[in-house]
DNA sequence: GGCAAAGCGGATGATAACGTCCATTATTGT
DNA sequence: ACAATAATGGACGTTATCATCCGCTTTGCC
């Protein structure tokens, strides 16, 4: 009963086998997407582990590369691992707890811009108006990263939103 | 006397041919990188046209590649260029109207998320609260990037940030 | 017209990101 | 102990990004 994520309907999986997010832009790595569906898949069994294929048929990612980013999750602290029968992948802590920050940066950190890019030793701490910005840039999406735990994803606090749910009544049907 | 830029003294040239601006994401491609770069050096002089191997020497960024992105540029409607003696790129409107999201969105577009990235027709409209976020944050970033001209990056209005100068004094010696 | 300067465009190569495959190891159930 | 399950790690293939090279065209100057 559990595993209904958000985009997703109980009924019939829709048929888009493979998927394009960004076609021109390269801002949010596919990566991260991966890892950002598959917490927020985990976080609706928080109980119970779920294997590589029960995620990616959920999330609709590819399995073996789902495989790779997972481990980057285990490495990063973000879940658990389980071999064996009735193993599989548990979030470390509660989605109550878990900012989705934390997913970004377990499988591709946001790096701050700290120092010159130009590699001047004589900019030392401070940066040029220019990446100054761009840092700024960064830190606005870092902190809209932040604010948000996996359970205010789950579950939409704010009913003006509604959940990607269907407005009109009736789920994809397939024909 | 123009071609001043803020992270660069008009001493020696730095003594860093090449450079990573990021290890480990890829929030900022290095394309915008040197698209913003190369329009941060023509705002420093609107009047005369530059070459791309003076604007790469100032930049620090590979005059071939460099080419390209002038290229782009100028079908992004940002640059005019000029061939032949005499030629280069310019600036087509002036700095202070000249926001830099428009830089970016000629290189490398910023795409929000306005439908699902996973292909559900039902969703229509209507985002699942992960992606919701995701494109908040997008937002937030083309917010950053809209609220700054070029005129305001070449000569920071806030006196707090020193313009990259060198606060001890000494540029960087080669030794 | 001839020559040099400079952008333009296509072809090609290098590197990293994305993705697949398979053997190995750990865990559970019989 | 044996078999089935499932994560792990390494090798490999594909694709996009970054980067280079070279021939062509346009422009200005003599």
């Amino acid at each position: 009963m559990a595993g209904r994520i958000p985009w997703q309907s109980d009924g019939e999986p829709p048929a888009c086998p493979r998927l394009l997010l960004h076609s021109g832009a390269t801002l949010l790595s596919q990566t991260v997407e991966y890892a950002l569906r598959a917490a927020t898949y985990l976080a609706t069994s928080p109980d119970e582990p779920r294997t590589v294929d029960q995620i990616a048929e959920a999330t609709l990612v590819p399995v073996a590369y789902l495989a790779k980013v997972m481990q980057a999750l285990v490495r990063g602290g973000i879940v658990t691992s389980r071999r064996g029968v009735g193993g599989g992948f548990t979030l470390v802590r509660s989605p109550r707890e878990l900012r989705i920050l934390e997913i970004v940066q377990a499988v591709d950190p946001i790096q701050r811009i700290t120092t010159c890019p130009l590699g001047l030793a004589s900019h030392g701490t401070n940066l040029c108006p220019l990446h100054r910005r761009l840092d700024n840039a960064l830190a606005a999406m870092e902190d809209a990263f932040s604010t948000t735990t996996l359970a205010e994803v789950l579950s939409e606090p704010s009913s003006s939103v509604p959940l990607c749910g269907f407005p009109g009544g009736k789920p994809a049907k397939s024909r």
